[in-house]
RNA sequence: GGUCGGUUCGUCUAACGGUUAGGACUCAAGAUUUUCAUUCUUGCAAUAGGGGUUCGAUUCCCCUACCGACUACCA
């Protein structure tokens, strides 16, 4: 039988989007999308305590900002509750089907794979801590469920006296004792696991009417038909309880395939990427802002000014990579070269440098006309009416200077607004004691100039300097820095020419008369 | 501690038993240049360690080391 490719992104709404996220998400969008099939977004919200306001608008506006866009899940910006010929598996946000859950634990509880447990969370933390004192680890499972308070040990009738009118009880996963569970990842292969080391996970829990991940993870994939899940590395240790799972809900055959994603490691040192790590060495592990309750903002890859397509490509080369010397790939292109592998089983540390050169190749590319128009608003901001066709001479002067747009601005003031100040450092180093005289001389020069152009200053400019022997370098220096204000920028006659000859001039006198 | 996963230049990675171990980012040097860049050229730089298997191991196996994840009525 062969079943449409129906994969997921489960994402919890406990905070913004990191960009660990953004790669299983955008890694299972390329799966989906090159074998034809649908990407689905379900919230996984079944923690009732984590729950953040705002965080499933981020994620979802998140993924639409990168072009990643769910075929089933969410329409018009907000998860789809209501099912439709569409979206016949809503609603997707598992805090609306919790009614469904009860059920399948129950389920599994008749056929004796999983059973009601009464301890209470004080009595486990006790006995964790007694344990540790001890050197060792409290682990609930064959080894020490029989000494606790469950139903396996009590009479129908005592387990049924304690589940009425309280719910002070939870259902636990009954863990076989020895068992070598033989299970297969897409990326890392084979790997077996003895059940007698796992515990008896909850799955459902009374105190909020609610399942665990691990319950309502398995039964919604089950029911949305998912074939195969992409998902990060920390779940491979659950691996062994889903392939169970499966088994006591007897769906072994629709099981889906599983892959896990290594991690996104700090840049320098060790561990797994943070928020922390962002704010530290510069920069953003979101892809959009985020400004949490406390009033504390977090950058964004979009507010810092990355594109979308950047930003994408950059994400899909931490841990794959085509197998060929192209680093460049649209998402289309992505979608075509992606395989799951080529995913790289090691975690891969995050590269500013790396993410920036991304960006600036994507700027490149776009045309000058473009950037016109997201130049403009900056100008605008800033008061500056320039026509279309000077504010594109600007940018084709300083395009392979920049990696963002935001970039310009800094790049190319001078072309707008003459310096209100000079770099000492500058002047006290070609300042002579003739250039007063040398400036005047040029402006008597530049005043009857005609054409004043580019090509035409260029060699005017040059021979003027050494018919008059005086030196290059110090007299262009010197123009640049009243020009300018300080040694940066395009060449001096295309300063020139772009400024104009009354600009020109009135810059030298100015800075003649200071 | 236990279970599972991982380990090639500083970083991202290629080489799925036979290569002078390749590319990209970063960095350095040189060329170009009136500055800063760009561009071009060149350079620095790696198979964690130890055992096997093999004619031959980056590649397969084992051990050690190191890194990471998990070990919640969180996901």
């Amino acid at each position: 039988m062969i079943r449409k490719t129906r994969v997921r992104f489960a994402p919890s709404p406990t905070g913004p989007l990191h960009i660990g996220g953004v790669r299983t998400a955008l890694y299972n969008y390329l799966y989906a999308k090159q074998n034809g099939g649908d990407f689905l977004l379900r919230i996984e919200d079944t923690d009732s305590q984590r729950f953040v306001p705002g965080a499933e608008e981020y994620i979802i506006e998140a993924l639409a900002w990168c072009g990643i866009s769910p075929d089933e899940g969410v329409e018009d910006g907000k998860i789809v509750e209501v099912a439709s010929e569409k979206h016949s598996h809503a609603p997707y946000r598992q805090s609306q089907r919790k009614h469904l859950y009860r059920k399948y634990a129950e389920e599994l509880v008749n056929k004796g794979y999983a059973y009601y447990s009464f301890d209470s969370s004080e009595d486990l933390e006790a006995l964790r801590k007694e344990a540790e004192a001890k050197g060792d680890t409290f682990i609930y499972n064959h080894t020490t469920r029989d000494t606790l308070s469950n139903s396996l040990r009590f009479s129908q009738d005592e387990t049924l006296r304690r589940l009425n009118g309280t719910n002070e009880w939870v259902v636990r996963f009954k863990m076989p004792e020895n068992r070598i569970v033989k299970m297969k990842d897409l990326i890392r292969g084979d790997i077996e696991v003895n059940s007698g080391t796992l515990d008896d996970k909850v799955l459902w829990k009374a105190i909020d009417e609610l399942p665990t991940y691990h319950l309502a993870n398995i039964v919604d994939d089950h029911l949305m038909e998912i074939t195969e899940v992409i998902r990060g590395e920390e779940w491979l240790p659950s691996l062994p309880l889903h392939y169970l799972l499966y088994e006591a809900f007897g769906w072994q055959d629709s099981q889906p395939k599983f892959a896990h994603l290594s991690l996104l490691l700090k840049p320098d040192g060790k561990g797994k990427l943070s928020k922390r790590d962002g704010d530290r060495l510069g920069f953003p592990v979101f892809p959009l802002q985020w400004t949490n309750e406390q009033g504390e903002t977090s950058r964004g890859y979009r507010e810092d000014g990355y594109y979308p397509e950047a930003f994408i490509n950059l994400l899909a080369f931490l841990g794959w990579n085509p197998g060929t010397e192209k680093e460049i790939f649209s998402l289309k292109e992505l979608v075509e070269a992606f395989s799951l592998e080529r995913v790289v089983k090691s975690g891969a540390k995050f590269n500013p440098d790396k993410a920036r050169w991304f960006n600036q190749e994507y700027l490149r590319k776009e045309s000058t006309l473009s950037l016109v128009d997201s130049f403009k608003p900056v100008l605008l901001s800033k008061g500056i009416d320039k026509n279309d066709a000077y504010i594109a001479k600007v940018i084709d002067l300083i395009k392979e200077r920049a990696v963002f747009v935001n970039d310009f601005w800094s790049l190319s003031d001078y072309l707008f607004v003459a310096p209100s100040s000079y770099d000492q450092a500058v002047r006290t180093k070609f300042w002579k004691e003739d250039t007063p005289a040398v400036l005047k001389e040029i402006i008597g020069m530049l005043e009857g100039f005609e054409p004043f152009t580019k090509e035409a200053l260029e060699p005017a400019l040059s021979s003027f300097i050494k018919e008059k022997g005086y030196q290059m370098g110090s007299v262009m220096n010197i123009l640049r820095l009243l020009l300018v204000g300080e040694s940066k920028g395009a060449g001096i006659a295309d300063i020139m020419s772009l400024i104009g000859k009354q600009e020109t001039i009135s810059r030298i006198e100015r800075g003649l008369s200071d």
